[in-house]
DNA sequence: TTTATATATGATTATATGTTCATATATTTA
DNA sequence: TAAATATATGAACATATAATCATATATAAA
C-alpha cells in the first residue's frame, strides 16, 4: 500500500480499502459540496425561505430580505445556475420560484439539526 | 412602507408582508447558513461518506481521503463544533462516527437532486 | 524517563465568495 | 422615439476559508 498519504503503525489497512471501495467518485463529491454551497449562505437562505411560500419577483424579493437588488439578482444567478429555482417573465417584471421538490425537505432537516441542539 | 430597501412601482406591498411575517428568524438563517456550509467542501463530504460506512480512526480517514493528517483533522474539527460527528479515544487513536441521523438523509436528497439533471 | 507515535492546533498563504457600485439590457409607457 | 423602470452583470474590494507547515500535546512503548 504504497499509495497512502499519510502512514501510521495503527493503520487498518483491510478497513481503509473497503471503505476507499465505497467511495463515490470525485466528480460527485465535488458536485454534492457545490451544491451545498448554494444552502450555505444567509442571503439564499433568506431568498429560499421567501419562494418556499410563493412565488415571487426580484423586487419583492429585495424587500423581503432586506437587501439591495443588485445582491440579489447575484444570488438568484447562483440559485438558477444549481437548478434550484425557475423563472418566468411577465413584461419587465421576473418572477422566480422554487425548481425542486427537494429543497423544502432537505432545509427541514437541517432545522431539525439545529433545533435538537 | 418606509423601510424599504429597494423602491419598485411594481411591489407588490401586501405580499411582500405577508412573507415578510413567515420568514423564521435572522439567527435561525444564520444557523442554518452556517449548518450547510459544512457539507459544503468537498474534503468534508469525503468524510462524511466515509464515516457513514463506519467509525474511523484519524489516520485511517486521511488514507481514504487521500489528504494529509493534519488537513483531516482541521476539518474534523468543524464537523465536531457543528455536531455532526462524535468520537472516542483509545489510547492514542481517536475514533470518529457520525452523530446525527439526518445527516445520512440530507446527503441522499442532495445525490437525488445532482442525479436528476 | 526517554523515544516514538497519533492527533491537534496556530500561523501563514492562496483562493473563493459576497457585496457594492456603476452600468448594461430589456421592456413598457409617454 | 425618448424616458422610465425592472432586472442583470462586470469589476473591484473585503472577508472567509482550506491547505500547508511547523510544532504542541497526549499516550504508549522501550
Amino acid at each position: 500500500m504504497e499509495d497512502n498519504i499519510y502512514e501510521c503503525t495503527v493503520m487498518h489497512e483491510d478497513t481503509v480499502e473497503k471503505v476507499k471501495k465505497t467511495m463515490p467518485k470525485d466528480d460527485l463529491i465535488y458536485d454534492l459540496a457545490e451544491f451545498f454551497k448554494v444552502f450555505a449562505d444567509s442571503t439564499r437562505m433568506k431568498i429560499i425561505y421567501a419562494l418556499m411560500k410563493e412565488e415571487l419577483c426580484v423586487c419583492d424579493i429585495a424587500n423581503i430580505v432586506m437587501t439591495t437588488q443588485s445582491a440579489i439578482s447575484h444570488q438568484l444567478r447562483i440559485l438558477k445556475q444549481s437548478k434550484l429555482v425557475k423563472y418566468r417573465k411577465e413584461g419587465k417584471v421576473v418572477y422566480y420560484s422554487l425548481d425542486d421538490e427537494h429543497i423544502a425537505q432537505i432545509v427541514k432537516k437541517g432545522r431539525e439539526h439545529i433545533e435538537e441542539l
